[in-house]
DNA sequence: CTTGTTGCAAACTGTTTGCAACGTA
DNA sequence: TACGTTGCAAACAGTTTGCAACAAG
């Protein structure tokens, strides 16, 4: 955790902007809430808690901040709120998700699946891809089962 | 286009709604602009040519109503615009984009290039997948010609 | 001293909602 | 008449911005 803090510090610094107070406190509830994908209001209040003198719109800076960085991006699950995923260390690629439309769940998955996808798009269509958004819609597994037992509507 | 209409007019109806003539020409446009991932504002300044009397939020409502029905999808690039965009006939899932970061323009796939990673997500996650979103973030064909002719930054 | 950063409040943007008026079965 | 629908304006939610105060090189 303090070592991928300190590098975060570096790239920080690397592009002449400053570790503060109040950015390292941001960076770790990122870290420590690493696969909640917090909306920014979320961030906010799980800031406060350590840092209450701290205002929303820092949270906003910083949470863009990083994002520039690609330290963390920003997703949209089509609620109408921003969400916030820190990257992993050299990803290269944005993971995907499996989003429950029964509990609401998010679920993260790391391997690239798409790689023979992207050769199909990138040579039929001649686009050069940078990075890709993937989300499945569907039911759980944990959400299947219940249904499976319980069979209520 | 006049079929494509009386069939949505019928799914309206099969659902206990009319075909308002606001209704109406908002379909219109919407069909008028097919591949244009129009967002509500664009929705309603095109409607409004036609039926100026219109306002906004009956946009809004006749979109989120369409979209309840399936006959659009409600979607969203990141920027904090929600876009709409018909279902094609008888489609079952969702396209996919290809979004330029350079020029903007959004190119659609309808070809379902994700067969195979959904069977490996299904089995590997035991997640019943009921739809998708695929998005690639890269420079269009255009704007790879473009650099290579300019390569000016 | 200079420049980036912060907290606050106000502004803004996209979207939703309450409500009285309307239109049509 | 009854009920879904409309237009308007106000409300709302999430996010951004202007600004004076502050912090640190």
């Amino acid at each position: 955790m303090e070592k991928r803090i300190q590098h975060i510090k570096e790239a920080l610094h690397d592009a002449k902007y400053k570790l503060t107070p109040q950015r390292e406190v941001t960076l770790k509830v990122l870290l420590e809430n690493e696969s909640d994908h917090l909306s920014a209001e979320d961030v906010f209040m799980k800031v406060k808690e350590k840092y209450p003198e701290i205002g929303l719109a820092t949270v906003y800076r910083t949470l863009e901040l990083l994002n520039e960085l690609k330290i963390l991006d920003k997703i949209n699950f089509g609620d109408g709120v921003s969400r916030y995923d820190l990257r992993k260390e050299g990803a290269e690629h944005f993971h995907h998700h499996l989003v429950c439309i029964s509990c609401g769940s998010v679920e993260e998955i790391e391997e690239d699946l798409l790689g023979d996808v992207e050769s199909i798009v990138e040579s039929d269509f001649h686009f050069k891809i940078t990075d890709h958004r993937l989300t499945f819609h569907g039911v759980c597994k944990h959400c299947t089962l219940k249904v499976e037992q319980a069979t209520d509507d």
